[in-house]
DNA sequence: TGCAAAATAGCACGATCGTTCGTTTTATTT
DNA sequence: AAATAAAACGAACGATCGTGCTATTTTGCA
């Protein structure tokens, strides 16, 4: 007999309020990535359930509850739809580009809502609270994560040894950031090939036996 | 005498409720910068301006004219405090890297708060209306100023003329949007330097007779 | 100074917000 | 099947939202 914290079975099967309160934290996940964290409210959200305001609600104790949760189950999603696929490529230069493009799918192309990871940056950057630090500390850590690809990159040989981490990553953020902008506010054609083209020009003086080309140049 | 278009008095200066609410359209951009467009409500405005909510309301008729007079205001500082000075720079090269480092500093440093065009692009990328409109072609404007100086530059023989002037641009206006992200949201020390040095790693390659420096380096 | 017009205030409306509370329905366990 | 716990409901709360209306005050001009 396993040591006493209730039955097995009401530990594997989650019980009917976990089951629902997924189901609910999916739904406001697809409700915040259209109108932001800030304009995810709890009666839309029972609406779009099917369910009461306060059977919602229940579930969380308080609105600021529910976009934490949400903003978890963002990560998660983006941990297992955006990072761990690309990590199928060999270490190093392959991979920090299959990052990128994963990366680039989930800003722009995959799905047509925003990213809240983009959003809530916007929403909460004035707006101390414990939303803001968990949606910077998820942050942060896919951050770190595409740092680490950088230095394994470097380590194996195919970047330059005198490469700098966080300036090449600074430079592969503002890519994504200004996708998002232009290929979803601006609506400009042609978005995602700058992006790519921006990557590999940010890129190329990196790579070690790089070849000399001009870059942002016609035929290249 | 001049033509009759009522009289000069009435022309020169403004009536009282001209006055007022221009203070309004000031207090609302002050207060918009802070807690978006959407988040941007009369009663608040009205209770800053010490007004009665009906007071504020009748200027605009409308609480998405009033955003709407946000936006062109926000518009016209732009115009005056980011592009007009960079204009005294001479044209080419140097220009360009004014409008950058003026457009940096009213991204960042300058006021603690946000730019309206970057929060209102993730407010209404998914909101189709009169003030995602007014909103796109303010931004549309000034990257096309941008877009112009680019093109000068290459006239100028500054830059090497096979550079292709949207994916500078694009990269550029990623920087930009770094830079908001990590100094305002992440709150990471030395993004401006690293915006200046991936400015100036953008460019690199695009100048005519650029030393063929390895970049992205600790010592560079 | 008086009068018309413009500007502002006051009040109320329907809606929606997050939240609380007591009740009822549903699940789980004994 | 009865007993117990968990979950969902329904109604109401005070607040705030944008927006009409109607007075009242203030302003500018004759």
């Amino acid at each position: 007999m396993p040591d006493s914290e209730s039955s097995v079975k009401s530990q594997r099967v989650p019980h009917k309020g976990q089951q629902t309160k997924a189901a609910i934290v999916d739904a406001a996940l697809a409700l915040a990535t259209q109108v932001g964290l800030e304009g995810l409210s709890i009666g839309a959200l029972a609406e779009v359930m099917q369910m009461s305001k306060s059977g919602v609600f229940a579930h969380f104790g308080s609105r600021e509850e529910l976009q934490i949760s949400v903003v978890r189950e963002y990560h998660n999603r983006f941990e297992a739809e955006v990072f761990l696929p690309a990590l199928s490529a060999p270490r190093g230069l392959p991979r920090l580009r299959a990052l990128f493009h994963s990366w680039m799918k989930r800003t722009s192309v995959e799905i047509d809502s925003g990213c809240i990871y983009i959003s809530g940056a916007v929403e909460f950057d004035d707006r101390p609270g414990p939303v803001r630090d968990a949606l910077a500390s998820s942050v942060r850590i896919w951050l770190e994560a595409m740092r680490r690809a950088v230095i394994q990159a470097r380590a194996e040989g195919h970047l330059l040894a005198s490469v700098v981490e966080d300036q090449l990553l600074f430079e592969i953020h503002g890519l994504i950031l200004a996708l998002h902008y232009e290929a979803r506010f601006l609506q400009t054609p042609g978005s995602i090939e700058r992006a790519i083209r921006g990557f590999e020009n940010i890129l190329a003086p990196c790579i070690v036996a790089a070849s000399r080309v001009a870059r942002h140049t016609r035929r290249a």
